[in-house]
RNA sequence: GGGCCGUUAGCUCAGCUGGUAGAGCAGGGGACUCUUAAUCCCAAGGUCGAAGGUUCGAAUCCUUCACGGCCCA
């Protein structure tokens, strides 16, 4: 006993329970089910011991008469596998009526209370397993998250995109305004960044043929946390041939409809207190109205500092005009956006990879879309040419401390670009979204932390 | 970075105006053949986050630090 290394042919805790969905209380099937999983509850009476067996799919009484399969030595913690019949207890749990118990894992620990579950934050995210043992809905949120990330990738895969991995290393960072973790590399002596966004890799493929390429995976950013802000989170990019910002932003809609109406089952979702329907089609914005409608629209660095400065807001940290306006529309216009809404036509200095409009190039092609007050992506009509991309480079570092042009990825646009539409999308604040969770915290298995003092 | 709150048994929590540590669950022993937070009896379980200070005396008051939570930047 307790040296099994495979327990076969197993059945589904919750396929168990639905067998006995037909029979009257006290009834029990001429079948034989195998179950294995943990034991978390025991409840004994003499002879007679009930346990309550947890495995992915659900929990379910066992029913042990001691008196016919001899003495139990099962402690709570324990995995179990058992061998048995579904049955109905005389008040009407749906059961397994246990003819065979083998302990296939020992628990040496205490576990936390059975009743309460495991409440601490703190604990929760340290020792994660704890977690997902003892709390159902944690378990259940790591489920669903699996199944978000896997509605994506078969809608795109329909869609005829090509999923793609690109490099975590990067000689040079770059896709987004943020500070990178640095680390080395011995053998090719040289200094690398662990990549805030996947995007100029992605478009190089674009320039390579592909077509239509995504990339789920992780991005990096050396920044501060927040209940949406984690320094490593999960990012969705996708590149589309052939398409501009507006066929994203049909895509986009279609998208999280789908995965939303496939995984929750409706587009209603209520989070951080708002009711959010995501429904198509999406309220649309222009990025320059929002700002208007509050009267804080103006190219004039002096006068919106002078502006925010009377609101209240603190614009020590804003250098430049760039930062001023980002600082207002995530300040006054991003905790508004409660409803889905795609706000487009960002000013040009905001957007050092998307194509200038038609009729004003002092604004964008892009945009960024928001639900319950939080920004979920972000996507553009891609520069294609290598003279704009350089000297949107160029004219970005005057603006930005740090941003550097990308030389290599120049070259590869030089080449030859189609006209394309790119699209990221936070895979983790989706999550929170359609789970209801507050914090992103919730919705990675295993958030980073401070290392723990010496007090806990 | 700032403000507020928290940290007591493995877990969930009490602990009053400063008088020297409590319960439930889990774990150990025992009773009980339809319980489901099973019940009942017995015994055991503590560096009160850490360090320093005030005091005859500190889980409790003060200071610093660590970690966490919420809000703000």
């Amino acid at each position: 006993m307790g040296n099994a290394k495979r327990f076969p042919d197993r059945d589904a805790v919750a396929a168990v329970r639905a067998a006995t969905e037909g029979l009257d209380a006290g009834g029990g099937l001429d079948e034989t089910r195998r179950l294995a999983g943990r034991v978390l509850a025991r409840r004994e009476l003499g002879k007679l011991v009930f346990l309550d067996l947890v495995d992915r799919s659900g929990r379910i009484q066992l029913m042990c008469d001691t008196g016919r399969i001899g003495e139990l030595d099962v402690k709570l913690g324990d995995v179990v596998g058992v061998v048995g019949k579904p049955a109905k207890s005389r008040r009407g749990e749906p059961s397994l009526m246990v003819d065979s118990l083998e302990v296939l894992a020992r628990n040496e620990s205490p576990l936390p209370d059975t009743f309460h579950g495991l409440t601490d934050q703190e604990t929760r995210y340290r020792k994660r397993y704890l977690d997902l043992l003892m709390n159902e809905d944690s378990r259940e949120l790591a489920l669903l998250r699996a199944r978000i990330v896997t509605a994506i990738r078969r809608y795109l895969d329909d869609e005829g995109f090509v999923e793609v991995e690109t490099p975590v290393l990067q000689p040079r960072y770059g896709g987004a305004f943020a500070h990178p973790f640095v680390t080395r590399s011995n053998e090719l002596e040289t200094d690398l960044y662990l990549r805030i966004a996947t995007e100029l890799y992605l478009k190089r493929l674009i320039v390579g043929g592909l077509e239509r390429v995504y990339e789920i995976g992780k991005d990096f950013r050396n920044e501060s946390v927040s209940y949406k802000h984690q320094p490593e989170f999960t990012m969705l990019e996708w590149y589309e041939a052939y398409a501009d910002y507006r066929d994203a932003m049909d895509r986009i809609e279609e998208l999280l409809e789908r995965v939303a109406l496939e995984v929750i089952a409706t587009t209603q979702v209520s989070f951080r207190g708002h009711e959010v329907d995501l429904k198509r089609p999406w309220r649309r914005l222009g990025f320059v109205e929002s700002l208007e409608s509050l009267e804080l629209w103006t190219r004039d660095e002096v006068e919106l500092r002078a502006w925010l400065t009377e609101r209240g807001v603190d614009t020590d940290a804003d250098k430049d005009w760039t930062q001023l306006v980002d600082h207002a529309f995530s300040h006054f216009v991003e905790p508004s956006l409660i409803e889905p809404t795609i706000v487009f036509g960002h000013p040009v200095e905001l957007s050092p990879f998307a194509r200038t409009m038609d009729d004003d190039p002092s604004f964008a092609e892009r945009f960024e879309y928001f639900a319950a007050g939080m920004e979920l992506g972000n996507a553009y009509t891609e520069i294609n040419a290598a003279e704009e991309q350089q000297r949107r480079f160029d004219e970005q570092s005057e603006y930005v401390e740090g941003v550097r042009g990308d030389p290599d990825y120049v070259e590869a646009l030089s080449y030859g670009m189609p006209p394309t539409a790119g699209l990221g999308l936070g895979i983790d604040r989706l999550v929170m979204l359609l789970s209801g969770r507050e914090t992103i915290r919730d919705v990675i298995l295993f958030p980073a932390l401070r290392q723990a003092g010496s007090g806990s």
